[in-house]
DNA sequence: CCTGCCGGGAT
DNA sequence: ATCCCGGCAGG
């Protein structure tokens, strides 16, 4: 169909099959590394011959003809390799070839080329990941604004050893050691994308029985290769429709200040910033007693709790906003998000600690340090606890942060595995504290912390120390946030009025702390 | 000023 | 325990 038009197109990177340099007759591959015309004069009418450099199995380059590299084809159709092989240099060819390799040739030739830092990569998994990585990131710049047929083979090539560097110290980071999803933070955004619109509907039972109850979208993306990082700017319409569609719910005021949260691009010198940090999501728990289901949005939350157990079957417009009591918000951080899954008992915090060797002082940078969160004011519940950080020493990896709206609904105490390999801040001593137990707002928490070398990595376990100090306030704490801030949000009072004082949360009609809708 | 909410009193 | 409110403090 396209076949003319492929023809057009550049075969940089293009495996091909070229006699053998030895002239044994056997024919090897390589990877066409340049072309020129060698008649460039050439009319309309004449063909015109072109020379390859092809980069041999061995190291070697060569230069064939065409039909030199024809002939050493057997296997190809009658228009010869150059043509079924082709892999156009830039943006979607990439997958084009990649489906004509694995089609007919051998298995060998299934791993992708990297034409242009000479080495072949070998073929492991890591690499082959990568690869397919590029490609859907081909994909996708190429349908947004790259003007790809402009990009010069370095650019390309550029991104492409930037993103295999991403991806491979991504794959080797300590954290990344089981379920791929968190890998991904597209992934996560997709999850949002399904819970506002998509297939995942909140369904009537609860059956998971416990936490998580979320439907992946994993289908559609295979499961052992990490999904292409969403670019941020197609990240972030995802977000907004999903909280931002319903009218006064609590984190309307929230959610705006992690966007605003610029990833500035760690990514190397990425061109284009593609992957938002931002690996807090936001999920609402239903704390309705033994059901627990975890919705990614609002509205999905909501309704569930209306339709399941306020069983009122009409439509959120005739909603009293009593829901509102029988949710929380949850924060996990992505990163480390399938740890706490995979174990939210504390005991294992020790199993689940990460393994980089001590001696190493500086992580693999490129993890991302999921920094963004922000010292907004409104983000945080204890800001006084920010600017101190006794606690940062416990912090945890395996994070997940209950935001609790409506803390006083809480039932269960929500135990926090956490196994630290870093913390920050100097301003503590190192101490051996392992578990201990804090009261904050109404439920408690029990935090059971490993206290690690408290070597120092600046972003990372600023962040973290950021983080925990959100999560719970410090015992000794106790002068410094003798009050507490005063909230930003909307409370009772001012949603609902004077006039309806009997709509307001116990607490505020008894002038204490908010709890409907903390901030 | 308004508003959130702590401390403490009344029941 | 529940309810209420004086008064402080942040905005």
């Amino acid at each position: 169909m396209h076949t003319r038009r492929l023809v057009k197109r550049s075969i940089l990177g293009s495996r091909v099959y070229a006699p053998s340099p030895t002239g044994d007759g056997a024919p090897v591959t390589g990877v066409v590394q340049a072309v020129k015309q060698e008649n460039r004069d050439a009319s309309a009418a004449g063909p015109r011959r072109s020379v390859y450099t092809v980069l041999m199995q061995d190291g070697s380059l060569k230069e064939f003809t065409e039909e030199e590299i024809a002939a050493g084809s057997n296997h190809t159709a009658t228009k010869g390799p150059l043509k079924s092989s082709l892999k156009q240099s830039s943006s979607n060819g990439v997958s084009d070839g990649h489906k004509l390799d694995g089609g007919s040739r051998s298995p060998e030739a299934v791993d992708e080329q990297r034409p242009v830092d000479g080495k072949r990569v070998s073929r492991d998994p890591d690499t082959r990941s990568v690869s397919l990585l590029e490609q859907k990131r081909k994909v996708v710049s190429s349908s947004i604004d790259v003007p790809h047929a402009r990009r010069s083979e370095e650019e390309v090539d550029m991104d492409k050893v930037t993103a295999a560097m991403v991806l491979t110290s991504l794959s080797t980071s300590p954290l990344v050691r089981s379920p791929p999803v968190k890998v991904s933070e597209g992934l996560s955004g997709s999850w949002k994308d399904n819970g506002s619109a998509g297939p995942f509907t909140p369904s009537s039972n609860s059956s998971s029985g416990g936490y998580w109850s979320w439907s992946a979208p994993s289908d559609q993306s295979n499961p052992s290769t990490p999904s292409p990082p969403l670019s941020a700017d197609s990240f972030k319409p995802f977000r907004v429709p999903g909280v931002g569609g319903v009218g006064s719910n609590p984190t309307g005021a929230e959610d705006p200040s992690l966007d605003e949260q610029d990833g500035s691009s760690l990514l190397f010198d990425e061109p284009i910033p593609r992957k938002r940090k931002n690996s807090m999501k936001v999920m609402f728990k239903c704390l309705w007693k033994n059901c627990g289901k975890v919705l990614s949005t609002t509205a999905g939350i909501q309704r569930h709790i209306r339709t399941i157990h306020l069983g009122r079957n009409c439509d959120s417009d005739c909603s009293d906003g009593e829901e509102d009591f029988y949710y929380t918000e949850i924060k996990l951080n992505t990163d480390s998000v399938a740890d706490g899954l995979s174990s939210l008992s504390p005991v294992s915090s020790s199993v689940l600690s990460p393994p980089p060797p001590p001696p190493s002082p500086l992580p693999p940078l490129s993890h991302q340090p999921d920094s963004h969160r922000s010292p907004h004011p409104s983000d945080s519940k204890e800001p006084h606890a920010s600017g101190t950080t006794p606690l940062s020493r416990s912090a945890p990896s395996a994070l997940y942060l209950i935001h609790a709206d409506h803390a006083y609904q809480a039932t269960a105490p929500v135990s926090i595995p956490s196994s630290s390999s870093n913390s920050s801040s100097t301003s503590f001593t190192p101490s051996n504290s392992s578990s201990f137990s804090i009261s904050w707002q109404s439920p408690p928490v029990t935090f059971t912390g490993n206290t690690v070398s408290p070597t120092q990595t600046q972003g990372f376990g600023e962040q973290r120390s950021q983080t925990i100090a959100v999560l719970s306030s410090p015992p000794r704490a106790t002068t410094a946030l003798s009050r507490k801030v005063r909230g930003e949000g909307k409370k009772c009072r001012k949603v609902y009025g004077m006039e309806n004082r009997d709509m307001w949360c116990t607490a505020c009609r008894w002038k204490k702390a908010c709890q409907r809708f903390t901030d």
